[in-house]
DNA sequence: CCCAATACCGAACACAGTGTTCAACAATGA
DNA sequence: TCATTGTTGAACACTGTGTTCGGTATTGGG
């Protein structure tokens, strides 16, 4: 069941930790992977192809908003999401940091603001908000998430608990949006 | 004076506006300047160096941490910054922007994380901050920031006025930074 | 005005990387 | 067993990079 797409996937993903995505070339990965050239082109388009199959891999299981009670306190869930991309740091930092290739941190963006989307529109605040309001609020939450993450995942960071990222992350952001909203939220103190 | 690099330097903002930074080869380059091809390697090492000479005309006149008084309001000059980067536009758009090339993305950040750090030092408050976090305090400043300046520099975005764009950026960035560091700043309401 | 220094030109080249093609070989399983 | 499916690697055309070099403009100081 595909050994040959794994040794690839798992090529790449070491790679990109190595030198970066641009750096990486095809005759790299295939060395790597101990795989004949048109082998590659049989099972990906490209490298980007593959790195796509590799995001596949990032699923975020379990935070789906559908399954939200309409009560529960406002952007619980954030502390879940840092927790989950905590698990599969090695293939976040090869994925979607910021110096990766901006394929996969395009599709990674675009499924985190349909999260914070979600939880705006649970939140009946949103409605007082044109939709050019909530664009700018839905940017700011995941710019400064994937920042966040950005700044988890460097070498020096990577050691602390996804509790501590996630506390620095509420402190810093939620009074924002507090703030716009003029909503209350439970705001912890101090980072 | 430098003819045939300026003519170079605006060929290649012309073009990673129309296609991108990636998309735009040398080829492009010289042809749209109209210049011969070993006339671009006198001038440039290679693509890379060109940019960062394009980088070099996005300075920050004004924006001197030196000219600072004690007393001035906290994080006050953030206006000045958007209008500064907004009069540049094109510029910062073709250079500076999260789809340029990454090497003028990461000066930016730094000369900007400068400011931050500057002003901070300037806040008694920031004295109760071990480095650490105030490292994460800078890195949020300059993200949201740049977070912003992409947004403002969007096609439907850039006929905002620069007061507007800091008055959101302030709504949401400054309450956060009132909360951690325990401080009082005017925040703007409502967005 | 002259002419020498400097700037520019463009063709040719070596090189690196991409993506395709193809004939042959290997592995697998009904 | 044998047909299917996966794999191999060499060869190829192509695009883009950066260098070299002989020759041609430009230009500014004497």
């Amino acid at each position: 069941m595909g050994k040959t797409r794994k040794a690839l996937k798992e090529a790449l993903t070491d790679l990109i930790l190595e030198k970066g995505y641009e750096g990486v070339t095809v005759q790299d990965i295939i060395d790597r992977a101990d795989v004949g050239r048109s082998t590659f082109y049989a099972h990906f388009i490209d490298k980007d192809d593959l790195l796509m199959a590799i995001l596949a891999d990032l699923e975020m299981p379990g935070l789906d908003p559908s399954s939200w009670k309409p009560d529960d306190p406002a952007f619980g869930w954030t502390l879940a999401l840092f927790r989950h991309f905590g698990s599969v740091k090695r293939l976040f930092k090869a994925v979607a940091s910021s110096q990766s290739g901006s394929v996969a941190r395009r599709e990674t963006t675009a499924r985190l603001e349909k999260l914070a989307q979600a939880e705006l529109s649970r939140l009946k605040a949103a409605r007082k908000l044109d939709s050019f309001r909530l664009e700018t609020i839905v940017r700011f939450l995941v710019g400064t998430f994937l920042g966040f993450m950005d700044w988890w995942m460097r070498e020096e960071n990577d050691h602390l608990p996804a509790e501590q990222v996630d506390h620095a992350y509420r402190s810093l952001v939620l009074p924002g949006l507090a703030n716009v909203l003029e909503l209350e939220l439970e705001l912890p103190k101090s980072l």
